[in-house]
DNA sequence: GTGGCATGGGAAT
DNA sequence: TTCCCCTGCCACC
């Protein structure tokens, strides 16, 4: 669910479904009516993702910026689309699954481009309990931009800039890595996982960090939440750490995926046994292990 | 059926 | 810091 890695996954699948292609949209419950009118007929120009922050760009109408917060989710569908269940805010549509051609071929803005979904082909997806759906310029979208930190997930991200405020910074480690303007994209599983891996405190402040554990988080981060677009879920134990090379039972639960310490309070570290700490940081759960976590 | 909790964040205090 | 938003899942009636 909505840590970088999958607002940057949907990124990446809405434009595989949607590019290039005159789009129906709708606001079934009425909550993003205004938007959904102006966008319907016109065609998705491009995505994008910051963080925890979703783009669907519209030509010259601008950007759709989505935040999914704690309980937005994004679902795709194949097909023709069925009558929405619940609260949908936003649904796009291509017209095969609408039922229906494009509205107008005024509102269709760009003239190359057919998707790479494959001309005709009928998909849809429906937007549900985001924080924030709304549809904002070009220097709204620089603003959100401005903001945010530092994404592993964007190639042309500077890790500098974060380490910049880091190293100087009183604040624990594990408050830092969970602030937005510092490191964007990073969530309440991530910052408990990367500090784990490197055997760092969670407690240590940003000024006690040396450049090389910096350096070692965000490598990782990198490789980590790279690692979680192309799975679609968070996976962050080692080879020689999984279930199968250790011979424990997998974890189950909602999430999905094999992890150290999230979630996992009073249980055995996999590592050293040491019963997993937790306790509230900034109005969230930290998780860590008392014993592996000494640096 | 009910209540608690959750990968987030902004506004109010 | 506390509240609120408002979805889905689970443990526990």
């Amino acid at each position: 669910m909505p840590e970088g890695h999958t607002i940057h996954r949907l990124a990446q699948d809405c434009a595989e479904r949607f590019t290039g292609r005159a789009l129906r949209a709708s606001s079934p419950q009425g909550k993003f009516a205004d938007g959904a009118a102006l966008l319907d007929g016109a065609t998705l120009t491009g995505t994008e993702a910051h963080g925890k922050h979703l783009f669907l760009g519209f030509g010259p109408l601008g950007w759709v910026h989505v935040h999914l917060g704690l309980y937005g989710k994004f679902g795709f569908g194949e097909g023709r689309a069925p009558a929405p269940v619940g609260q949908v805010r936003l649904r796009l549509a291509t017209p095969e699954a609408a039922g229906g051609r494009a509205r107008t071929a005024a509102r269709t803005r760009t003239a190359d481009g057919a998707g790479t979904g494959g001309e005709g082909a009928a998909h849809y997806a429906d937007l549900r309990g985001p924080t924030r759906c709304e549809l904002i310029t070009e220097p709204e979208k620089q603003a959100v931009h401005d903001r945010l930190g530092p994404d592993p997930l964007r190639p042309a991200s500077d890790p500098e800039a974060a380490w910049a405020r880091i190293s100087r910074s009183r604040t624990t480690v594990a408050a830092l890595l969970m602030d937005q303007k510092i490191v964007a994209g990073v969530g309440n599983v991530y910052r408990a996982e990367v500090l784990f891996r490197l055997g760092i405190d969670p407690y240590r402040t940003g000024r006690e960090l040396t450049r090389a554990e910096w350096e070692a988080i965000w490598s990782d981060l990198v490789a980590l939440m790279h690692e979680g677009v192309r799975n679609n879920r968070i996976d962050t134990v080692r080879e020689e750490h999984t279930p199968e090379a250790m011979g424990r039972a997998p974890r189950v639960d909602d999430h999905g995926g094999e992890v150290y310490v999230y979630r996992r309070a009073h249980m055995p570290c996999h590592l050293c046994g040491t019963p997993v700490s937790t306790a509230e940081l900034a109005a969230r759960n930290l998780f860590w292990c008392p014993c592996c976590q000494r640096r």
